[in-house]
DNA sequence: TTGTACGCGTTATCAG
DNA sequence: CTGATAACGCGTACAA
């Protein structure tokens, strides 16, 4: 694998013309254009990335910033992020923040530094002027599920709200009145919060607060909630608990088993994603679904588009989410004797 | 963001003394030396990654290859591998090659193209020769979770084989005679299955070869495995079996469940891997640990000391599976009942 | 079509 | 011994 020098020797003509040959500029004759062509394949050329980056080209390169790819989600998301951008020719660099403000301040500052062409950041950031420099400095980014109305840049994410709407409201259909929640300490799940609450609005249940907990996901916090929430006196258990992410309630499955409650009978569950985890559960789990991979796919071209046009397009893409009911929800005892009677 | 001339400019220096300051070379002032740094942390000066990669300096990033991140296997995989990359400030960039040889050679050029420091492979490769050709051209590259002996590079994975042979044992141990195989195309699972094979021949049982089967790594497939194997005649269906990845072991519970078959009462099941899969059935996944951070962590070692010593250590690291028993495997009742007779 | 300056940092060489 | 000058690496782009 030679440099440019050495196609422009063996084909006979300058680098410059080789360079054109490649970048398909300029004009030639067509016998010179095939020779170098012809060349470029048998010394197998490749023009160096880097040294194409130096004179202000891009890299091909994109930055993706999660809380951690081996959560599911993001590993899911960052699969179909990977496939579209190799579509394009571009690589994935990825950096996992574990939603920690040091991280993410030093990971955009590496990536700044190996130029790449553009952010996508699923990662909520703590210090939101880091993101502003970005801006300042004119490096696209698109925020990536975290639909985050305080930054004016593009956004591509579930609808957040609707999906917890549809996830309280799913529950009080079932005859459920009395629903826990557990969320992420995430913009996603201020949002899913309000989606619930609006529900309970809408059903006329009152809200409250000491069924919301806010923590990070995992599936050991999704236990501690349940381990926490029925220590309390028996009268105000809820019988249904709305997590908001699947670890968190894989979490919430496996305490309430643990505390003797069978699961739907006892406690429904409805979990936020419907990544593989919610297939692998028994009974498998009712969930929010986000269409992960249009989300995926979408978010690159929303990048690629305002890498290629130098600006930021502040476009906000919602998709609708679809409630998955699954085995982990069912109708409230309770509530049938109360229309039977 | 500057750039070396602003620097050496406002510290009234040379650039030349700027890079000897950042890289610790040559000598100088110690005045001067502090004016520089000073100077560098006034602008947030960054050297580019780029440029100094042009001179033959390191890019300080490493490619990594899998077959599909969105595994997770692999993306806990990648979680420790970025982490401790990042430790080291390097970058990662991912690639899923869906174990598809085309996608396998295209990746591997489009990193070559962005200069990688190196690369890890985890992705078994149908074209051996564009590996060789990585050798030859004296690209580092660590072979991951493949102990795979054809090629003569250095290697970091779980002892496959006493892995096989340790699930074997287990369910021979259990009381079990019949014990089906699922495994994946790959060289990790063939020796998984020698393993297994091995264990057959220490407790005297013949190995059916009707109980061994390849395919993919998918809940689908370990569904159709399953269907497949219990739609045989009654007497020959085996009472265990070892699935070679959790996708597989999580697939033949279902298929069982489906089929009226209890776990572990009518069939026990033994994974391999130990990813959060395994905790989230119901019961918990007897399965095969690998240590998955250690690997991770140490295949990032080995390849940065490769490429800092500039040759292949050859090294063929193995650790030891650890076997953990949960609720997916139990004893044979008809082996009781020998026992008691 | 070709010559050549340029972009950015590194390093060998040379002057002070 | 300190610090500056200049060539280098690779591809791009404009002037010739």
């Amino acid at each position: 694998m030679g440099v440019v020098q050495d196609v422009a020797k063996k084909a006979d003509v300058s680098i410059a013309t080789v360079s054109k040959v490649i970048n398909n500029t300029g004009r030639m004759r067509e016998p010179t254009r095939q020779r170098v062509l012809n060349t470029i394949k048998q010394l197998n050329f490749h023009p160096s990335v880097m040294a194409s980056a130096l004179t202000g080209k891009r890299t091909k390169i994109l930055g993706l910033l999660v809380q951690d790819i081996s959560n599911p989600l993001f590993s899911e998301m960052a699969r179909a992020i990977e496939d579209r951008a190799h579509e394009q020719g571009m690589n994935v660099m990825m950096c996992s923040t574990d939603n920690n403000a040091e991280k993410e301040k030093k990971y955009l500052e590496l990536l700044k530094r190996k130029q790449v062409d553009g952010f996508i950041i699923g990662s909520s950031f703590h210090d939101k002027n880091v993101i502003k420099e970005l801006i300042d400095h004119k490096i696209p980014l698109v925020l990536l599920t975290q639909n985050d109305s305080s930054l004016d840049v593009s956004k591509v994410s579930v609808d957040d709200f609707k999906g917890g709407y549809d996830a309280a409201s799913h529950l009080f259909f079932n005859g459920h009145h009395k629903i826990g929640i557990i969320a992420q300490h995430a913009h996603s799940s201020s949002l899913r919060i309000k989606g619930y609450r609006a529900a309970h609005e809408v059903y006329e249940v009152e809200c409250k607060k000491e069924y919301i907990y806010r923590t990070t996901a995992s599936i050991s916090n999704g236990k501690a909630y349940v381990e926490k929430l029925f220590s309390q006196k028996a009268t105000a258990l809820p019988t249904a608990i709305f997590a908001c992410n699947e670890q968190l309630a894989i979490g919430v499955i496996q305490g309430a088993k643990e505390k003797g409650l069978e699961i739907p009978k006892d406690l429904s569950v409805v979990g936020f994603d419907n990544t593989i985890l919610a297939t692998t559960t028994v009974p498998g789990l009712t969930t929010v679904s986000q269409p992960i991979e249009m989300i995926g796919k979408k978010v690159v071209d929303v990048l690629i588009q305002e890498i290629e046009e130098g600006k930021s397009l502040k476009e906000r893409i919602l998709y609708t989410p679809e409630l998955i009911v699954r085995g982990t929800t069912s109708v409230l005892k309770e509530s049938i004797k109360d229309i039977s009677s």
